[in-house]
DNA sequence: ACGGTTCACTGAAACGGTTCACTGAAACGT
DNA sequence: ACGTTTCAGTGAACCGTTTCAGTGAACCGT
C-alpha cells in the first residue's frame, strides 16, 4: 500500500508567515485582509506547495464547488452525449461535475441522489428516472436541483429544462400515420413503475386520437439488449416501430439487418432524441430532435446561477423538431 | 437558498444508546464490540435516520470507498462506453465511481488527477492522455493507480491493462496494404506533444516496413469536428484512412457521404476500437477490436483488489482482433 | 481629548467522524 | 489467591479547514 506523502497544512503556512491560520484562510480567498498580506501569503503558500484540502474545506464550509449530475441511464447514447456536454460546459464555467449513473433504477436513483447531497455538491442536475418520487421534494429542501426532461412533481426545483413531449409524440405519431402506418410497436426505456408518466400518457392520448393500434413494450438502451427486444417484436410480426430513444431504434436496425429485412422497405423506424450517429446510418434515422446543445446550455446556466445563490426559478420548455431522414417507409 | 435540514450525528446516536461515540463508530462498522451492542446500535441508528457523513468520514479516515476514473477524452464514443461499463462493473462490486473527463488536455489531466487524489478516492483508473508525464510517478506514491491503454512510464502502478498496439497497428496496416492501399492518411486523436508515443512509433515502424506512404494528422473525436478534418483530407485527394479511434472514422463516413463518395468503392476506412455502432453502419466499419468487456472486467478486478490493499501488481496485455466488415475496398 | 468607526488580524469553537491508548471487569489456569 | 489474558467499552486527540465574535490600534470629526 503506497504511503500518502505528507502535505503542507494551513497551519504550516501560518507559521511560515507569522500569521494565524484564520488569516491565511481569509487571505487565500482574498477576503478581510490587506492586499500586501494577501500577496505575501500567496507567495509563501506557493513556495510550500500548499493547496487547501477539499475534504476539510467541505466539512467546514459545506461547499465544494462541484455540481452533481445524476443521469437516468447512461446506456443511452444520447444521455451519454448530454453528460459529456454538460461536463464540458461546466468546465468552461470553472465548475466541475460529478457524473453518476442511476442505471434506470429508481432505488439506485434515490441512493445516488442522497449520496451527492452528502458529498456537499453545490447543486444538482438530474434527469429523473422517476419524476414523481417524493425524494425530489426532500432533496430540493437542502440544495438547488435542476431537472432535465420531466418536471419534478411537488418539488421546489431551482429550474427545469423540460421537453414538450406532447408535441414530440404528436410529431412522431402523425408522421407515421401520414406514411400509412396503423399498427405500431412503441418501445420505451425501462423505467419506474409510475404508470402515468407524462410522455406515456401523451402516447396513449395521441394514438387514440389518430386511431392507431399500438403495443407498448419496454426496452433497455444498450444495443445488444435493445436488439433482443426488437428481434422478438419482428418475430411477432411488427414492422413499424416508434422508439422512445434513438439508442433503442439502433436495436431495430440491428435486428432487421440480421433477418435480412430492409429499412424502410420492409420495416419502418422512428427514434426520439437525435443522437449524432442517427444521421450516419443508412437510411438515416427519422427522429425527433431536441437541440441537445440548447439543453446543455440552458441546464448549465440554470444550475450555475442556482449554485451562486441566485434564487430566480425558471422553467424552459424545449420544442421538438422532426428530423426526417428516410427510415419511415 | 434552501436550508440544509439538520441530520442526526454520531453523538446523538451515542446519547440515545448510552454509549460513547467511539463505540457507536465501531459498532456501525461491526468491530470491537459485542454482537448484542452492534444490533442495538444499528436499530437506534435506523430509528434516528442516522447515516455517517461521508465527508467527515473521509477527513478522519482518509478513505471514501470511491474509485476515481479519469478518462482521456469522453468525446470518443468508445471511451464513453468504457466509462459506462466500468461504472456499472464497480457498482456490482459495491463501489462507486467518480468519472472525470480530461478532454484530451494534459494539463487538465494533471489538475483532475490531483483533485481525485485530494478527494481521497481509494484508487484510480486512468486512461492516460500523456502516459509519459512525471505526474503518474507522483500519484502512484500516494494511491493505487491502474492504467488502461498505455503503460505509465516510470511509475509504480498497481496494475495495467495495456493494448498490444504493435499488433493492432500491424493488423490494420497489413489489411490495408493487402487491399492494395499505399497512400494512407492516419488520423490520430489530439494528444500530448509527446512525440514518441508508443502507438505512433509503431505506425511509423510498420509503414516503413510495409513500404507505405502515410500522412499523419490529428483529429478530435467529436463527430462534427472529425468530419471537418476528414473533409479537408478528402479535398486533399486522400481516399484511404486509418483512424486511431472509431469515432474519428465516423467523421470519414460523414464527410464522404456529403461529397457523394461511396465507401468502400471510392473511399476506404479503417477504425480502431470497435464501438457497437461500427457494426450498424453500412458498410460496417472494418476495425481493430479490443474486447471492451474484457478490459472493463480486468481493470475493475485490478482496481478493486488494489483498493482492498492487495499489492500484487499485474500487467494484462490485450490482444487485438481484426473485425472485417467491408469498409476497406 | 474623546467617543465612534474602520481596519487588520486572532483565538477558539465548530464541522462529524475515526483511532489510539487505556480501563475495569470477568474469565482463566495453576 | 494470584497474575495473566481477553473483552467491551471509553476519553480525548486528531483530521484540516472555516467562521464567529472579538481585540487592539490607528484614524476620524468635533
Amino acid at each position: 500500500m503506497p504511503q500518502p506523502r505528507k502535505r503542507a497544512t494551513i497551519r504550516e503556512v501560518a507559521k511560515a508567515t507569522g500569521l494565524s491560520p484564520a488569516s491565511v484562510s481569509y487571505a487565500l480567498r482574498g477576503m478581510q485582509v490587506s492586499e500586501e498580506t494577501i500577496e505575501r501569503v500567496r507567495r509563501v503558500a506557493a513556495e510550500l506547495g500548499y493547496e487547501a484540502d477539499p475534504i476539510a474545506r467541505a466539512l467546514a464550509s459545506g461547499r465544494t464547488g462541484m455540481i452533481g449530475l445524476l443521469c437516468g441511464s447512461l446506456e443511452d447514447l444520447w444521455q451519454q452525449a448530454l453528460a459529456v456536454g454538460i461536463g464540458r460546459a461546466l468546465k468552461d464555467n470553472d465548475r466541475y461535475a460529478l457524473i453518476l449513473d442511476a442505471t434506470g433504477d429508481p432505488s439506485r436513483e434515490r441512493t445516488l441522489a442522497r449520496q451527492l447531497r452528502d458529498q456537499r455538491v453545490d447543486a444538482l442536475i438530474v434527469q429523473p428516472v422517476d419524476p414523481a418520487a417524493p425524494l425530489w421534494a426532500e432533496l430540493c429542501e437542502s440544495l438547488p436541483v435542476v431537472s432535465i426532461g420531466d418536471s419534478l412533481a411537488g418539488a421546489r426545483t431551482a429550474g427545469e429544462v423540460v421537453f414538450d413531449n406532447r408535441a414530440g409524440v404528436t410529431l412522431a405519431l402523425e408522421h407515421m400515420r401520414d406514411r400509412g402506418h396503423r399498427r405500431i410497436a412503441v418501445l420505451t426505456p425501462t423505467r419506474a413503475s409510475t404508470p402515468d408518466r407524462p410522455a406515456d400518457v401523451h402516447v396513449l392520448a395521441e394514438t387514440a386520437r389518430l386511431g392507431l393500434d399500438i403495443e407498448v413494450v419496454t426496452a433497455p438502451q444498450a444495443l445488444a439488449a435493445a436488439t433482443d427486444v426488437a428481434r422478438r417484436m419482428l418475430a411477432g410480426g411488427h414492422r413499424a416501430f416508434f422508439c422512445f430513444a434513438d439508442s433503442i431504434a439502433y436495436g431495430v436496425y440491428a435486428a432487421s439487418a440480421e433477418q435480412g429485412l430492409r429499412i424502410p422497405a420492409d420495416v419502418s423506424v422512428m427514434g426520439y432524441d437525435d443522437h449524432p450517429m442517427s444521421g450516419l446510418l443508412s437510411p438515416g434515422l427519422t427522429t425527433v430532435d431536441w437541440d441537445i446543445d440548447g439543453i446543455v446550455r440552458a441546464a448549465v446556466r440554470l444550475v450555475v446561477a442556482a449554485a451562486d445563490g441566485n434564487t430566480r426559478r425558471r422553467r424552459i420548455v424545449q420544442a421538438p423538431e422532426l428530423r426526417e431522414r428516410g427510415s419511415v417507409g
